[in-house]
RNA sequence: GGGCCGGUAGCUCAGUUGGUUAGAGCACACCCUUGAUAAGGGUGGGGUCGAAAGUUCGAGUCUUUCUCGGCCCA
């Protein structure tokens, strides 16, 4: 054998890549050399790229989104990073709320502890110790995946002097006058009295007593609906006294209809749904009627009624409202609306322009703005009301109803809807919603259509209310007058309690005397102060306040926010109006918005289901980069697929990718050396090699234009592109015969190499973003002896506009068109078994005569890889070339394997 | 139930202002190679563009309806 005489690859590059095991080692090494404080030192007084982190909950291991989320955060951040900007990554940690608040309760209800038992502030503290422990646990699994931050010195919402950020910030908004007391219906346990969430709510079966009463129509456009009684059914009669409104449906048919029946209906018309009429006819045992008119809903616009109670004292008019939450589900059609209440009332009487009240107080009682049943408990209420109703001609028909009812978790006690003192910040009052909108039309947005959807949320979302009757958060802090009680608003006062904060945190606002806070200018024997928490959202959307703002490596506004597309209504949102409410514009640049992860089939990942894949499989099974790899090449704009059989493709797609590198390290040797491609005279390389470095050319240019776009998917498609057909199926197939088989130190050969270290830079630098473990492992195998660098510090390539060459590239797009055709005619051949491999052939190429004109030059057995060709012109043949492959006629040589009838011009002189 | 977004080969994605026979890579099949070797090369098969209707000389692309999926809201 002749191995000797040949000169094959070696590197220590190994073909398996273990990343499982390979990347914990890759990390300690970026600890080591603190890589995170070089790039800063790196790029220090550089532009700033600053990706403002959304700050996840410190709560439960991350799941795919979290690591989707961090991952394209990171290859951003490294790419402007490469692009020679400052590019300043600081994670932070959401860690006020409700969610941990379950947590600890739930400790407390496995050891048998009472809630109430326990101080506040000891509460307080065990909150936050689960947030820290979380943050802890996060922190590990994020940098797991290759995520480069300031890691030493995150942020997080419960910190002291965010705590005191977000008193400066509220106050502004009192200051300002745009923070306003309101109310709005809340779930409320009387026997608690305590607000309760959703989440703390049972669903049980619950006896109610059923009405149908009458509004009678005081004006209406549809002159049949004069003098007509409007019929609501409801559940919950003790709201009647509180009604402000009728929601009907303009898509449903209504009917007026005469009742004959004896009794306080005699001859009276109503109004109810069609679609109802049979079961209320069966429910009210209405027995002789007449169906007076049919009409759409759309007709009741503009009519207003009188309240059942007109004549006992409720005066005021009764507008019917169009609302699509109406259904023909139960009842009449027509839904009697308590703003104080429910949501769907507050909401609709809220927009048009009808103010929830204080109803019942915390106990359950009637307030004084519920006349003539002030003072009784609202579970009392039914038959009184009732009675009235009766009295007053207005009750057409009452019952019973089992249904399921919400109840407390706690005590089992039925829950009411109740309006009750909140803090809302005006979306109105200082032009917050036209600043909003203004500062979204200035937002950069990637991809361009989530910018309608923010827009849309703004343009109708009501008043901010910023007040939870909570525990675990930032202090609302206000104080109320005793005498008047309004609202103190002091600045002096907010700073007091912010400087406070700062220095010990916000648990004190629940176990120190008022007058800490009040300071010396106003006496806390005239003041209550409230126990109100700042609902989660306002923490976050503060961020940029005490992050941006606050930290001299950052700035203010962030380039970019980027979060997932949930955050529109979230983050995104929240942050938004706090800083255009506070500070007049938006506090980022642009916003990258991503969709969800979902499994293969495209549907949602549920344990019922049990599709889930947890980021710590992949991690095991795969490693972090081929993770990484999912993100880049999934388009983000829509949801995200991820499966096994999707991991695996994009496994594969790794090593492909992954042996590119390893026949350039191969054939260099292990022996790298990093080009002044400005400096390169690129006028002697061959056809080829200039080819190639046009194709880089071109290639560096859409990466850019990809990257600007941050159009990820269709880059890496690029660069995979590129190593599968460019380089592994065409350049480096070609090039194996001048590398094995040349001198060593041939001028053709080593002007290969040359490009080889060309092209090993361009991939290791384009790749680096994504695949930031496997660059860095080649980065440390090419520079074993600088133990204080890594491939993450360097810029990307700049390509000189010298390589490119449109000319050769239209030529060699012509080149490849004949090796197809060689291609295919050999493998004719080989299906006849006449040959094996391409240099058991010759081949002999005819081109028309402007074709051959252009590659004539071009020895065609090396680009086609047989052992020999000829080209000849002949203008007759019927397409643009012809190829014909026959068996090469001769003896191999033992070196280079190509078969001729004379000694091998290269090896014919060696002894063997 | 409402608002918004989406559905192109098994998979990840292209598809310009509507215009030839809808493309690429991977996967797959077969063949070659054994000097990138748990690698590499070649050839090839594979799509009624979610469904239906409409506009048009012409629709993956425009309109409507339906369907499936996702996010948000109720």
């Amino acid at each position: 054998m002749s191995k000797e005489h040949i000169n094959l690859p070696k590197t220590a590059f190994s073909m398996k890549a273990g990343l499982p095991v390979k990347e914990p080692g890759i990390i300690e090494y970026w600890n080591k050399i603190n890589l995170y404080q070089k790039l800063r030192d790196k790029t220090k007084g550089k532009e700033k790229f600053i990706l403002h982190d959304g700050p996840p909950y410190a709560n439960g291991n991350i799941h795919m989104g979290t690591a989707l989320n961090k991952i394209l955060k990171d290859i951003i951040t490294k790419f402007h990073q490469m692009d020679g900007k400052d590019s300043v990554y600081v994670p932070g940690w959401d860690c006020h709320g409700l969610p941990i608040e379950w947590k600890i309760e739930e400790q407390y209800k496995k050891n048998k502890k009472n809630k109430n038992d326990v101080p506040i502030i000891e509460f307080r503290k065990e909150c936050r110790d689960f947030a820290n422990k979380w943050i802890k646990v996060h922190k590990e699994q994020f940098k797991r995946l290759g995520v480069i931050g300031d890691w030493e010195n995150y942020y997080s919402t419960m910190s002291f002097d965010a705590e005191a950020q977000i008193v400066r910030e509220l106050g502004k908004f009192l200051l300002e006058g745009s923070l306003y007391r309101g109310y709005k219906p809340v779930l409320w346990s009387t026997v608690e009295k305590t607000a309760l969430a959703d989440a703390e709510v049972e669903y049980l079966d619950h006896t109610s007593d059923t009405i149908y009463a009458c509004f009678s129509v005081k004006e209406s456009k549809l002159e049949d609906l004069i003098g007509s009684e409007i019929i609501i059914w409801t559940t919950t009669p003790w709201t009647i006294p509180a009604n402000k409104a009728l929601a009907y449906n303009s898509n449903l048919i209504y009917l007026v209809i005469k009742i004959n029946d004896e009794g306080d209906f005699k001859n009276k018309k109503i109004v109810v749904a069609k679609d109802l009429l049979e079961s209320i006819i069966n429910e009210c045992k209405i027995k002789n009627f007449v169906i007076n008119k049919e009409f759409s809903g759309k007709e009741f616009k503009g009519t207003i009624c009188t309240h059942p109670f007109f004549s006992i004292g409720y005066k005021y008019d009764i507008p019917m409202l169009e609302a699509r939450f109406v259904t023909t589900e139960q009842g009449s059609g027509i839904v009697h609306c308590a703003p104080s209440h429910g949501p769907d009332d507050f909401n609709l009487c809220l927009n048009n322009n009808i103010k929830a009240v204080e109803t019942v107080d915390d106990d359950g009682k009637y307030t004084n703005n519920i006349i003539k049943f002030e003072g009784i408990h609202i579970f009392k209420a039914n038959p009184i009301v009732i009675e009235n109703l009766k009295n007053q001609k207005k009750l057409f028909a009452n019952g019973k109803l089992t249904h399921s009812y919400p109840h407390s978790w706690r005590s089992k006690a039925p829950l009411v809807h109740r309006a009750t003192a909140q803090w809302f910040i005006s979306m109105e009052s200082h032009d917050l919603r036209t600043k909003s909108l203004k500062a979204i039309d200035q937002t950069i947005f990637f991809p361009s259509k989530a910018k309608e959807r923010i827009r849309s949320m703004l343009e109708t979302r009501p008043d901010w209310c910023v007040s939870r009757q909570r525990v675990w958060g930032v202090p609302l802090p206000i104080f109320l007058s005793k005498k008047d009680g309004k609202a103190l608003i002091d600045k002096d006062v907010f700073e007091n309690i912010a400087k406070i904060f700062e220095k010990e945190g916000s648990d004190c606002w629940f176990s120190d005397d008022s007058q800490k806070f009040l300071g010396n200018k106003y006496k806390s024997k005239d003041y209550n102060k409230i126990s109100d928490i700042v609902e989660v959202w306002f923490d976050s959307g503060s961020t940029h306040s005490y992050v941006l703002e606050k930290r001299e490596d950052l700035k203010w506004p962030a380039s970019m926010y980027l979060e997932g597309s949930d955050q529109h209504r979230g983050w995104f949102h929240s942050s938004l109006l706090e800083s255009c409410g506070t500070r007049g514009r938006a506090p980022f640049e642009s916003i990258l918005s991503h969709g969800f992860v979902v499994d293969g089939k495209g549907h949602k990942m549920s344990k019922s289901t049990g599709n889930v894949i947890a980021p710590d499989d992949i991690l095991k099974k795969y490693g972090a980069d081929i993770l990484r790899i999912w993100v880049a090449s999934s388009n983000y704009a829509e949801d995200l697929r991820i499966d096994y059989s999707i991991l695996d493709q994009h496994a594969e797609s790794y090593r492909k990718i992954r042996n590119t590198f390893r026949y350039l390290l191969g054939n260099i040797c292990d022996q790298y050396s990093d080009n002044n491609f400005k400096k390169l005279d690129i006028s002697k390389l061959p056809d080829l090699e200039k080819y190639i470095l046009h194709r880089i050319y071109i290639i560096n240019k859409n990466f850019h234009k990809y990257f600007k776009s941050y159009n990820f998917h269709n880059l890496y498609k690029e660069l995979l592109n590129f190593c599968t057909v460019e380089l592994s199926a065409f350049y480096f197939d070609i090039r194996k015969d001048l590398l094995y088989c040349d001198p060593i130190d041939s001028k053709k050969r080593l002007d290969c190499i040359l490009v080889l270290n060309i092209i090993l830079q361009c991939l290791l630098k384009w790749f680096a973003p994504i695949l930031s473990f496997t660059t860095e492992e080649i980065y440390r195998l090419l520079n074993k002896n600088d133990e204080n660098n890594s491939i993450h510090l360097k810029n990307f390539v700049i390509i000189p506009e010298e390589w490119k060459n449109e000319k050769l590239n239209s030529n060699w797009e012509k080149i490849k068109k004949i090796r197809d055709e060689a291609n295919i005619s050999i493998e004719a051949q080989r299906a006849e078994k006449i040959i094996g491999s391409s240099l058991e052939a010759k081949i002999q190429i005819r081109l028309k005569k402007s074709l051959y004109s252009m590659v004539k030059e071009e020895d065609f057995s090396e680009i086609c890889i047989t052992s020999a060709a000829t080209i000849i012109e002949d203008d007759k043949i019927k397409d643009d070339m012809q190829v014909f492959a026959e068996k090469a006629e001769g003896n191999k040589c033992p070196v280079c394997w190509k078969i001729s009838k004379d000694d091998c011009k290269r090896h014919g002189h060696l002894k063997f």
